[in-house]
DNA sequence: AAGCTTACCTAGTGAGCGCTAGGTAAGTAA
DNA sequence: TTACTTACCTAGCGCTCACTAGGTAAGCTT
């Protein structure tokens, strides 16, 4: 103790520091992206060295892996309240959606998160291309499975599916886009009911 | 000329370079994204060192700049054709505008270079933020005045047609980045077209 | 108390970054 | 022919990058 009175006193707090880290990776990625993003921003932003960091994560991209698996599980498991609710109609779904959508807007991170990195991936070098490539996967063939489910739907024939599942995945993240660049323009909210509105008035006319 | 006999003969084509550069510029961007290009790969696209691209282009800021007012230009004339033409309802309007974007799907290079910047762009500091608020900005002014103008459209009291811009715009980048992340898997023109005929039957009904 | 694991740190390393200084030679105008 | 401009080049600068090697000390287990 005598020896340490005379150093300013560092509180070295010794912890398992990985949530804190995706936590910040997490909000730095999305501000930045994955290639604008240095390691010493992360491990300024949580109060460690870069070899600090490193400990927990043993290269930037498995910060970048350990961020998408960690935020596209938390992701679905919000979906699982829409995927268990029944619902007989376009007109219940659509309602349900907008509630989850509703839901998102409070974490605009999140949304920019997905929005910045999956501009990034475009290219097939990209580690997180491959990720993206099966998550819209996966969102396709979710809502189409929604959508079959509904016993009341008097479906068109002329409406594929697939095709719809596409395009209720599309306005979303368009309107995301248009939405964090210029929050006071535009209103998720509204804009999405648009749409509901008139997806359900074709699908149930 | 004795003198340079002795050598390997290099021709040295000078000329300008600005198009060239323009060009390797634009498709570099679009697949690593303004951060993720260094100088020497648009140099050695272009078959230049460093140095000399940057005599066209005094920083990789103005190179930015460059190829997004060049892109952008180029992008607006090709939307004077629907600006210009007559229409006198929703239909043909949505038929104009198939076709415009149908003519775009032949570039997805351009495609591309929108779609990965904007995702950068996502951020107030990046340098190609306050382009793109006002690109979207402006899409939806002319979107806008577009359904304003149709003569025949019954407008319905109930549709905004400010959102109904958003929306429009939001579907189209939508799709295009679910295109771009797997041709294969959507079709560009199908999933406008389902878009199209919802919005149209709805507005004419 | 001894030993082991975990949570860090300091101090590098080579490679690459955007960019600059200062040239040289080709083409253009007077 | 001279003078000027344009189109490049070589060399290198300071900085930052992701990452490594090799430590030390805290805390847990035995």
């Amino acid at each position: 103790m005598s020896q340490t009175i005379h150093k300013t006193i560092k509180k070295r707090v010794r912890r398992d520091r990985t949530e804190e880290i995706l936590a910040e990776t997490t909000r730095l990625f999305s501000q930045h992206g994955f290639q604008g993003t240095t390691l010493s921003m992360i491990s300024e932003a949580v109060g460690l060295t870069e070899a600090g960091v490193l400990h927990y994560f043993p290269s930037k991209i498995h910060l970048l892996q350990g961020v998408l698996e960690y935020r596209d599980k938390k992701d679905f498991e919000k979906y699982s309240i829409l995927l268990d609710s029944e619902k007989k109609n376009a007109r219940e779904l659509f309602k349900l959606l907008k509630g989850v959508y509703a839901e998102n807007e409070k974490f605009p991170e999140l949304i920019q998160l997905f929005i910045v990195l999956v501009g990034e991936s475009m290219h097939s070098d990209h580690p997180s291309h491959d990720f993206f490539v099966s998550r819209y996967q996966r969102g396709r063939e979710i809502y189409v499975q929604q959508l079959a489910s509904l016993s009341q739907l008097k479906i068109r024939s002329d409406v594929d599916l697939n095709e719809l599942a596409t395009l209720i995945m599309a306005v979303i993240d368009g309107l995301h886009i248009q939405w964090l660049l210029d929050p006071e323009k535009v209103d998720l909210a509204t804009s999405f009911d648009l749409f509901a509105k008139i997806v359900v008035s074709y699908l149930e006319e």
